[in-house]
Order: structure tokens, then sequence, then C-alpha cells
DNA sequence: TAGCTCGTAAACATGA
DNA sequence: CTCATGTTTACGAGCT
């Protein structure tokens, strides 16, 4: 079945200059983004695919290279999605039959890259399992992207309809934490890392040679990452590992605090169901029940908050789909939407994996370390009662 | 200016 | 020997 969202027409949100500057910034509330991945995660649906305005931003079936090799990338004009002929991939194929641990990993965010095609068509184009974002075709403002050829970190996650191949605005460390984190075990071998970014984001794919060194610099240098164990059957490689002591600072890394306000006043506490919170360390959080001024939250921002407050029939698929563009580009994005946009959900009904408890909670984690935000809320859905989280010294 | 984070390059060391 | 995996140093660019 299908949902239809509509957001309001709200119009003249545009708030300010959001994320301009270095790598992710998240403009919005980081409280919010948790509560929509949890949400999204409490109803643990397997997201196909994600789409704006007709064009492919995110299979999660993965498609891995829908052959891109002569990928004249450098033409993209910012945002204007060019009419491109939708060349999407079958995506009915099996991944590559490596058999890469994460590939257990279907049941959430499959390939968190977008795959350069701009197909265009107006209307929503549902098909089974997919979710759709369908969007005002936006005025594209001038960004002129220049095609320079040195690689720049694709400043601010752009919005929407951005070209891929782009240099993530994601600093290595963060990269491989999102790698790591979203494969089932929580570890992976270097290799596998490798792997995880280059289907993520495939400008590594012919990213000139170095960043692999890189990623094997900063997993040595990098405190956070920790090797453990040998990997059987491959080479002579080890499992690599976040540090749940350094776990906090490495996502905060990746998310400024930006916010503190609060997830957004109206109506009332949002009391997500499943209240499956991780014992983390949580030591010296200074957000608790403090509230900074700073009340520039975006609009979007309070429409998201109101979705998660009135759980209603589509909220979640349009929750999962903001996530997702949270994730992909940055938190911006979901101010960035265009005013009147259309989500449109479909989702596969036959969820019925019935995974252990933990799937769900992995994948929000996944979500929440995907979107730069911090799991494990310290601040329960009570109302007012204080998170209280006898955090768990030991982790499990 | 000083200090810190990042990205790169590169020299080495090991083990397959 | 070659390749993959790790460790370390060194440097320059940016940002605070
Ligand atoms: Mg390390």
């Amino acid at each position: 079945m299908a949902f239809l969202v509509q957001m309001a027409p709200m119009r003249g949100e545009r708030g300010g200059s959001p994320a301009r500057g270095a790598r992710a910034s998240l403009p919005l509330p980081r409280r919010l983004i948790r509560q929509i991945a949890r949400h999204v995660a409490s109803s643990g649906r397997s997201l196909r695919r994600l789409e704006v305005s007709g064009r492919v931003i995110d299979n999660f079936d993965d498609i891995e290279d829908a052959s891109d090799d002569s990928d004249m990338e450098q033409s993209q004009p910012a945002v204007a999605c060019g009419g491109n002929a939708g060349n999407l991939p079958p995506a009915d194929h099996d991944d590559e039959l490596t058999s890469l641990s994460w590939l257990q990993d279907r049941n959430l965010l499959r390939g968190i890259n977008l795959t350069k095609n701009g197909v265009d068509m107006e209307d929503t184009k549902m098909i089974d399992n997919q979710i759709i974002v369908k969007r005002e075709t936006k005025t594209p403002p001038p960004v002129a992207r220049v095609p320079s050829p040195p690689r720049t970190p694709c400043k601010a996650p752009p919005s929407p309809p951005v070209n891929t191949h782009t240099k993530p605005p994601y600093s290595f460390s963060c990269l491989i934490f999102m790698a790591i984190e979203a494969a089932p075990a929580r570890a992976l071998p270097v290799k596998e890392i490798y792997a995880w970014i280059v289907r993520h984001f495939p400008y590594f794919r012919h990213a000139p040679q170095g960043w692999k060194n890189s990623v094997r610099h900063n997993l040595s240098l990098n405190k956070c990452f920790h090797k453990v164990a040998a990997a059987p059957g491959l080479g002579k490689g080890s499992l690599w590992t976040v540090d749940p002591q350094h776990r906090a600072s490495l996502l905060q890394k990746s998310s400024p605090q930006a916010f503190g306000r609060q997830p957004i006043p109206a109506a009332g506490e949002v009391e997500m169901s499943s209240g499956g919170e991780a014992a983390e360390p949580e030591r010296a959080s200074p957000e608790r029940g403090e509230r900074p001024e700073r009340g520039e939250r975006p609009a979007r921002a309070a429409l998201l908050a109101r979705r998660l407050a009135e759980p209603e029939p589509g909220a979640d698929e349009y929750l999962a789909a903001a996530t997702v563009l949270a994730m992909k580009y940055g938190p911006a994005v979901l101010d960035q939407l265009p005013p009147a946009a259309h989500l449109v959900i479909s989702r596969c009904a036959r969820d019925e994996h019935s995974y252990s408890g933990g799937e769900e909670r992995r994948t929000a984690e996944a979500l929440l370390n995907l979107a730069g935000v911090q799991p494990a809320p310290p601040a329960p859905p009570a109302p007012h009662a204080p998170p209280a989280t006898h955090a768990q010294p030991a982790h499990s």
C-alpha cells in the first residue's frame, strides 16, 4: 500500500542559510532527527527506493554500478535535474555474490547513495516497495558548481537532486564510522569498509587513489577505531570496530551541536513507542534539561515534528523518507525541500522477517549514525521526568 | 598567532 | 617478489 502525505503549502520558509560551511552541519535539532529515526525504526520497514521528482535518489536495494564509467558528472548544474533518460537499472539483480557480511543488512538503508540519472517524470511513479518523494521542480539557484577538477568536499549537503560522484561532505572518520556501524556485527575488515564507502559514495569508485590509504591511516591513527579479532577467511586483516567510549565524540563530529532547542513545542511530547534505549555511557552530556535560546528552528522541522506527534497513516513512511534525505544530504535538506512537497511512500508490506529484537534497534542506530545524530537519547519519552538512564558503564 | 582537524603522500614493517 | 594491511611522520589547508 502506498500512503500519500502532502505537505502543507507553507511557503517562504527558507530560513537563513543552513549548512554552507564545512562538513555536515546539523541545522535541525538533533532531538528531532533522533525521534524521526526512532520512529522510522519502530516501524522497521524495508525501504526500497527513494525518488525525488521521479529522480532516483536512492536504491536501497543495491544497484551497484549501474554502468558508470564515462560519467560526465561534471555537468551537474547544481540542482536542475536534467532530463536525462531514466536508466534505472533492473535493480532486481542481486548484489555481488561476494557475500559481504553487510549484505544481510537488506533491512536497513541499502545504499545510501544516489544514482545519477536525471529522470524527471512529473508524477509520482510508484513502484512496488519504494519511497517516492515528489517535489515541485524548484527553481535551481544558480549555484554555479564549478566543474573544477580538484575534488572539493561537496560543501553543504545540497538539496536533493544533486549529482553523485562528488566527494561526500563526510570526513573519513565519519565514513568509516558509518560503514562500521551499519554492519550487522558492528565490525568490518578494512576491505569491506572500502566497499561500503564506494557503494554508498560512488565518488570513490574512481577517486584518485590514495583514499584507501587515508582510510587505513585514519583507522590506525584515530583512537575511535579499534582493531579486534582477525577476520577468518580473509587474508590477514582484522576487524575494525568503533570504540564505544569514543562513539559519542565521533558522532558529535559529524553533527555540530548547532541547535540545542527543544524538538518542537507543537503537539506536545512526541512519545514514540519503542523505548529500547541503549545504555550509552552518555557521560557529561551538557544537554539535558537545557534549552538554549536559538529559536531559529526551521519551519520544516515543525512540520516534521507534527508528523511525529500526530501519527497518521503515512507518517512513518514520510518520516522515513525525510530521514533518508537527511542522512544522504544532511538534515539541511529537510528545510530545503520545496514548499509543496509530496512524499509518497510505498513500502513493502512483507516485512515479516521478524528479526530478533535487535534488528529494529540496529536500524535505528544506523539511521542515527548516518544522520549524524547520537543514538540512545538520554531523554526518554517521559513527559517531564528526567532521563535517569542508569547508564551501563560497561556497554553490552 | 597557536592549535586542532583533515586529507594526502609516503616510508616502513608484516604477513599472505 | 607482490599485495594487502597497518603504523607513523610530515606537510599543507582550513577553521577557531
Ligand atoms: Mg585506531
